[in-house]
DNA sequence: CGAGTGACCGCAA
DNA sequence: ATTGCGGCCACTC
């Protein structure tokens, strides 16, 4: 296990702290605005070790596939993302439409 | 500096 | 469409 750190950590805070709710964001998304589009990934050990109190649940794949390590797996995923008010359908949600980009 | 890890992403079979 | 493999980046030991 590995538990990033750093001022990459605080970005991705800040950018899944400002998700609105009924929105979702992808960790690639998220990792370019954090300057590396290609550390999808360290987004992703961020979410696990992060803080929980962010909605972590608005965070999802490049598909809209839900976390795959999400706690209690895509179903506990499913429905917190329900409970938000966004639709899923087969553990998948309207990536193209409910894709949220940060206010310039 | 080298090796290992991870809630990913993209391409090939 | 589904499955498998590699690569990518940041962080830890």
């Amino acid at each position: 296990m590995k538990k990033p750190s750093n001022k990459f950590k605080e970005q991705v805070y800040k950018l899944v702290a400002q998700i609105p709710k009924g929105r979702v964001m992808t960790y690639g998304q998220i990792a370019a605005l954090c300057g590396q589009p290609r550390a999808a990934r360290i987004v992703g050990g961020v979410a696990h070790w992060g803080d929980e109190s962010l909605p972590w649940q608005r965070v999802v794949h490049k598909d809209g596939k839900l976390a795959t390590g999400f706690p209690g797996g895509v179903e506990g995923h499913r429905q917190v993302l329900e409970a938000e008010g966004v639709k899923v359908k087969d553990y998948q949600v309207d990536i193209e439409k409910l894709l949220w980009w940060p206010q310039k």
